[in-house]
RNA sequence: GGGCGAAUAGCUCAGCGGAAGAGCGUCGCCCUUACAAGGCGGUGGUCGCAGGUUCGAACCCUGCUUCGCCCACCA
């Protein structure tokens, strides 16, 4: 080797990403200056949560970001992403509140409020960098300086104005409803954050006796013979807290028994059995067919019964309190017990009395909090709620007046079907750690909301006031962050500059709990949309199908992806997170998963991956699929190391002046030509792909651009114009040829560096910096401009010409291979070629074709003289025969049987375009261009056809020639 | 129960009105001086089923079947 090349063969991601990233940061390139004259372009990060580390999910959505950044920025844009981390509340708490039971055995109750929430401010200075460092880490191109914190006192000041506000508005009060009590962390939750499953339960059937029964009156024991009612329920325990039976009014078979008492078991009580009538949910209840046909009602504990006590006027009875256990009202016997509990023990009970009818097992279907898993209990509570449907109607009528909309756009219908049966939304949460609600109570009962600590009861004037526990759900400060951000409700530059965003890319898990939160909170605050474009992305599973999951020992950490990871580490980092799942099988699943660890890839590779398999719906990803890429990027690091060992001596002016004049442009060869053309081609498809959202089109434009076109066949075909020797240096005419080469080869791939940078930018960036390039660029590739296409490059002509020398190449290698010819066996062949264009195009380009195939080529008109005996012959479109003597080598039963082959082909396609040419409906109402094509085919067809049946003929007649060739199978 | 999707090569998925595609896999041949994380070639599909619209359907419409996902308080 005549280089002594600098770079090494395979890329190493390690030693260039951090280079790039820092030079990156110290530069401060990706600051946005709000008071830029240049149009805006803007993107708010969905903030992580304060707890977690980045996971596949975040590294996808916001890998799909920085490429509409990066791409924005490039196009000249006013570029701003915004930063930020979200405070997570009630996933502190579980955090903090774990780690807390384990060391201390203790609560947050038993630490107190003021303790809990300084513990939590130091751990999150602790940790609260980590996801910072993370998307660092990836290149993505934040702005930093702006960086938020959904807590900081920027943030804060917008939650207690929007509270305030709303307040005012009359969108913000105080409602004692049916909630969802999650007992492990004590708060209410949202509905949204009640995951229902269907779980296995039971179905118990209790007899409730009748009060003045035919026998027994006012008996408990000795049920059997009194005349009881008999209700089916999957919750026993709640019995203790029944206020009536409900019966259907029509429903004769209880007739009788309206407005009689039963005796409700094991308390002492006597409750009604009422007739009802209503519609609950759209639906007459309670349903004569279920079951018996009568339902115990517990008001305080069951969402229905609570509706239905309020239709017909029950009382209502709480038997469990906030800690999920047996209170006050129930018998002092169950007093204390936890629900679990309290069930086995009514059930033991009923069934000593005799009160027990069937029990079978039944599909529960039971809530469970989303964060702590813990079983939701309905409750009866007071809380703040935001009234929803005002709110979402101006949402509504934004989405379809097209002021923001969907990609995909499947995704606005279900969004607006959510938001036409949007129900209120439950504000308040026993929590600490989050947004403290503004509002004071006071002894007279008022409540005073406001910005500032009143001094004052605004309505008694008592100094005597509280401010209320509660604090906001965390969705709630989310929901205000497009605006806060930028420093709502100041009245800033950033804010009339940067909102409406344009986008907003997120995963389609999040479209209720905060796009719909966004929308509604930014049209009634200001007025606007928050954004004019929401982008939801794919969700990642494992290659199964099944989502990641740490629990799962499927998922793939993206910072090992980019560092790498041996499966040993990955097993150790199990004992460091102990997950709540069996440990050992866990780590038997990694090291199944993951025989062999996960590969280091970089960051490139994975970004790159994610834009290429980003496709609607989900991402079956693996260490495999990412390795392709991985591949591919050690694919572009190749060719660009290729060019930078024979770019000696090349002048990136000279170059530029030369294709500034006709003449210059002239003077390139048919090659450059088409990979320019090609060029132009790509960075079209590019541009319209990302317009488009349509990341997998554009990575895949890149991929096949680099790969199949430019390094396949363009470096192929400028390598012998490259390679210098002594020869070369002597000749002039060789010598600009060369030039010129080298020009096009440089100028190619420095255009899809800037093409591909937003894709994977530290690769690019690196083989930039390398390339020789005509001075008064910017120092980065990230600040230079995107390429923009240039229809003056396009040439119809040299991309129909490379096509036919392609197709003939590679049937000149078929024909080798079929054969047994060695590749690196050069071979005569002769093509045969009647019509004049396609054998003017061969006749210039002889040399292609036979650096491409590695051949020796000559050229006739003559397609009638005879072949050799023992010639291997394949057609490339109508008439273009490729006739290759092979002598002794050739099988000619094989060779036989392969031509026949292709003849039954082109009989097929010949068949249909004569059915197709033949209907006269076609020729009448089909456009021109179509038949004309159609006839095209035919013709081509026909004349291939022909061409190989004389090509069997010929191989029958002269078969003896056949010899004991090591044939084709 | 309601809503929204999806069924195309062995696998994962593009294509969404005018010649069935890609990657992976598989089978061969090559360590050819950028790259074996590579090169070259081959194999492989009545585009879920049944109707309809159209000159023409993988693509549009209807029904069916089978899978996903989301929403939903039947005791």
């Amino acid at each position: 080797m005549t280089t002594s090349s600098a770079l090494p063969k395979q890329y190493d991601p390690s030693e260039v990403e951090p280079r790039w990233r820092r030079f990156w940061l110290e530069n401060g390139f990706f600051h946005a200056d709000e008071a830029s004259p240049t149009v805006p372009y803007a993107i708010t990060l969905p903030p992580p949560n304060v707890t977690g580390s980045l996971h596949i999910g975040h590294a996808l959505g916001f890998t799909l970001q920085d490429i509409l950044i990066r791409w924005k920025r490039m196009q000249g844009f006013n570029a701003m992403w915004m930063p930020g981390i979200d405070h997570a509340s009630i996933a502190v708490h579980v955090l903090l509140e774990k780690d807390l039971q384990r060391r201390e055995h203790k609560t947050r109750f038993d630490i107190g409020r003021d303790e809990f929430m300084r513990r939590a401010w130091a751990w999150k200075e602790r940790s609260g960098s980590r996801i910072s460092e993370q998307e660092k880490l990836l290149g993505f191109s934040l702005d930093w300086p702006r960086e938020r914190f959904t807590m900081d006192d920027r943030a804060n000041r917008a939650v207690i104005e929007a509270f305030v506000r709303l307040h005012e508005d009359g969108l913000i009060f105080r409602a004692k409803r049916m909630i969802n009590w999650d007992p492990a962390s004590e708060t209410v939750v949202s509905d949204l954050e009640v995951d229902i499953a269907e779980e296995n339960g039971s179905l118990w059937e209790i007899r409730y006796p009748i009060v003045g029964g035919a026998s027994a009156a006012g008996a408990i024991v000795g049920g059997a013979s009194s005349e009881a009612i008999t209700v089916a329920t999957t919750r026993p325990e709640t019995l203790l807290g029944d206020t009536a039976v409900a019966v259907h009014a029509r429903d004769e078979r209880y007739r009788h028994l309206h407005g009689k008492l039963v005796e409700l078991p094991l308390t002492g009580r006597q409750i009604p059995i009422v007739a009802v009538d209503v519609m609950i949910d759209g639906k007459s209840w309670p349903d004569p067919a279920f079951g018996s046909g009568a339902v115990k009602v517990t008001p305080a504990h069951d969402p229905t019964d609570y509706e239905v006590s309020q239709l017909v006027g029950l009382p209502i009875l709480q038997v469990i309190d906030a800690q999920g256990r047996m209170c006050d009202p129930a018998p002092a016997k169950y007093v204390g017990m936890a629900v679990e509990d309290a069930r086995k023990a009514v059930v033991a009970d009923l069934e000593a009395a005799g009160l027990l009818g069937a029990v079978k097992d039944y599909k529960v279907p039971r809530g469970r909090s989303q964060r702590t898993g813990a079983v939701i209990e309905p409750m009866l509570m007071e809380q703040w709620w935001v009234k929803a449907a005002p709110l979402a109607e101006k949402a509504v009528a934004a989405v379809e007046q097209g002021k923001t909309k969907f990609v995909p756009e499947h995704e606005t219908k279900t969004f607006m079907h959510w938001m036409t049966h949007i129900k209120d939304w439950c504000i308040s949460r026993q929590l600490w750690w989050g947004h403290r609600i503004p509002a004071w109570h006071c002894a007279c009962g008022a409540i005073t909301v406001a910005r500032e600590t009143p001094a004052a009861c605004s309505t008694c004037g008592s100094a005597a006031i509280m401010q209320d526990e509660d604090i906001l759900d965390t969705w709630f400060s989310s929901g205000l962050w497009p605006f806060s951000t930028l420093g709502w409700p100041d009245k800033t530059r950033d804010l009339a500059t940067f909102y409406p965003n344009n986008v907003l890319v997120t995963g389609p898990d999040i479209l209720f709990f905060w796009v719909a939160r966004m929308m509604m909170m930014g049209l009634h605050l200001m007025g606007k949309v928050p954004f004019r474009t929401v982008y939801l992305t794919s969700i990642i599973t494992d290659e199964n199908g099944a989502k990641m999951s740490k629990t799962k020992g499927n998922g793939i950490d993206p910072l090992d992806v980019v560092h790498g990871a041996t499966v040993d580490q990955l097993v150790e980092r199990i004992d460091i997170e102990k997950p709540p799942v069996d440990l050992d099988a866990l780590k038997r699943t990694v090291r199944k998963n993951f025989p062999k660890g996960v590969p280091a890839m970089g960051a490139d590779a994975l970004r790159f991956a994610f834009a290429a398999l980003n496709t609607t719906g989900r991402i079956r990803l693996s260490v495999d699929r990412v390795e392709k890429y991985r591949n591919f990027i050690n694919k572009l690091w190749n060719a660009s190391r290729f060019a930078l060992m024979n770019l000696d001596g090349y002048d990136p002016e000279r170059f530029e002046a030369q294709l500034s004049t006709p003449a210059g442009r002239a003077s390139l060869g048919m090659p450059e030509r088409w990979i320019l053309s090609r060029l132009q081609g790509v960075v079209g498809q590019v541009d319209a792909a990302l317009e488009a959202f349509r990341f997998n089109d554009a990575a895949g434009a890149i991929f096949h651009f680099v790969w199949d076109e430019l390094c396949d066949w363009y470096i192929e075909l400028a390598k012998p114009h490259l390679y210098m020797s002594a020869e070369v240096e002597q000749d002039a005419a060789r010598n600009a040829r060369r030039h010129v080469v080298q020009g096009v080869l440089a100028t190619a791939l420095e255009t899809t560096m800037r093409l591909m940078h937003p894709f994977s930018p530290f690769v690019t960036e690196e083989i930039w910096q390398k390339l020789p390039k005509p001075p008064q660029l910017p120092g980065s590739l990230m600040i230079t401009v995107f390429p923009r296409g240039d229809a003056s490059w396009v040439d119809p002509a040299a991309e129909a010409e490379m096509q036919l020398l392609q197709e003939v190449a590679v049937a000149c290698r078929m024909l080798k291979q079929t054969y047994g010819v060695s590749p690196a066996q050069s071979i005569d062949v002769e093509l045969r070629v009647a019509s004049p264009a396609p054998r003017a195009i061969l006749e210039h380009h002889l040399g292609v074709i036979e650096r491409a195939a590695k051949v020796a080529a000559t050229l006739s008109a003559d397609t009638a003289a005879a072949t050799p005996a023992g010639s291997a012959k394949a057609v490339v479109g109508g008439d273009v025969e490729i006739v290759m003597p092979l002598g002794g080598l050739i099988d000619v039963a094989a060779e036989k049987s392969r031509i026949a082959k292709d003849i039954a082909k082109a009989d097929k396609e010949i068949a249909m375009l004569d059915k197709k040419l033949g209907n006269a409906d076609f020729l009448a109402r089909a456009p021109e261009d179509v038949v004309a094509e159609q006839r095209g085919r035919l013709a081509e067809e026909q004349s291939r056809r022909q061409r190989l049946a004389d090509a069997l003929a010929t191989l029958s007649a002269g078969g003896a020639a056949g010899g004991a060739a090591k044939g084709a199978s």
